[in-house]
DNA sequence: GTCTATACTTCGATAGAC
DNA sequence: GTCTATCGAAGTATAGAC
């Protein structure tokens, strides 16, 4: 029976250059990307410091998600509470940041029990939050819940903003630029306190 | 300086069932599961013969990729031939079948360039495909062309269902049902000829 | 906190026999 | 068309010295 292995602190400035480096490898070549070794390579240092820090590469992969989805999500929190407005809000979900990202943490979600529980806990948060700003931003500009439900509302831009950001990746970018032009102006209109004919 | 590795032959059954146990594997594990001895054991076969038939690895995934993304699109070309009405779209785009395998291979589409171009190519022919059905049933249902436009009205769709999918993969459902209820009923009222209010 | 050394597994790919 | 044999590289992870 061997002790359980030593691992780093959790605020170790080493520690952070390695996520640091997963986080790059992951959105430059995907999570297959991300092994001790390139890892370490990337970060100038030891491979076996990747497992000094990190007791398996599960925990990098939570460890690289978290970190980023936190500042997403605080970020985004500043955002509405600056101005809870529809634009503010399609603006937040139009930022394109961060679709590489999400496509690979669904990917290794598949793999990973920790990352998936971690992937679904942080989304819950994020459509709650997006959610009440949302239902604010309606009801400030006059819509019925009955004609346009929030949440309805915010799974079709979601969607919308998330499969562009998705294409773009592909080069596949046919209507995109008309669709953009189209909820702009709808936007618009809505927040002049005009229903859409 | 060496002749060409020989390749098999592309209609062999042995090819078929690779191609089978690869396909298998991407779904049920993701594309880092996807290795010339794990498909050679799932298919009962030699890990050897996967080079055998394909010159990379890049090469399988292109295959897989083809033979479902072409059984897909003639399904959903028979089907829009058959009644080209707004439901039938969206049930076409609602089916989650997909889901899991677009994840997979637009994932995949980073790290090879390969699967990338046959990605980028059928979502194109798919786009278009889906426009012309979709341009014509909202035609039918006196939907004007710039209250609607069936690019954005396609875009949405999609975005919708897709995203739905990705986060049913997570156990996050929050909404689904509301707004799928929400989308039925709005396509009935236009398929009565009545434009939302 | 970081290093060397190392055990063991799996990877893609090829050559050449049958 | 399928096999054996094999190469060199890369993977995770651990033990123990410094």
């Amino acid at each position: 029976m061997h002790p359980p292995r030593r691992i780093g602190a959790p605020d170790s400035k080493t520690r952070a250059r390695l996520v640091d480096a997963a986080e790059q490898l992951l959105l430059e070549e995907g999570y297959a990307a991300v092994t001790s070794r390139r890892v370490g390579a990337k970060a100038g240092l030891k491979p076996q410091l990747v497992h000094y820090y990190f007791r398996s590469m599960e925990d990098l992969f939570v460890e690289v998600f978290r970190r980023r989805a936190e500042e997403s999500l605080a970020r985004a929190e500043r955002a509405v509470t600056a101005s809870a407005s529809l634009r503010t809000i399609w603006e937040i979900n139009a930022d394109p940041r961060g679709a590489a990202f999400n496509i690979e943490f669904v990917a290794l979600a598949k793999l990973h029990p920790g990352v998936r529980a971690e992937v679904a806990r942080y989304a819950e948060r994020y459509r709650a939050m997006q959610l009440r700003a949302l239902s604010a931003a309606l009801a400030e500009s006059a819509v019925p819940a009955d004609e346009l439900p929030p949440m309805v509302a915010l799974l079709l831009m979601t969607g919308l903003t998330q499969v562009m950001a998705l294409e773009q990746t592909l080069g596949v970018t046919a209507g995109h630029g008309e669709t953009v032009t189209f909820v702009a102006d709808l936007i618009e209109r809505l927040e002049r306190g005009r229903l859409p004919g």
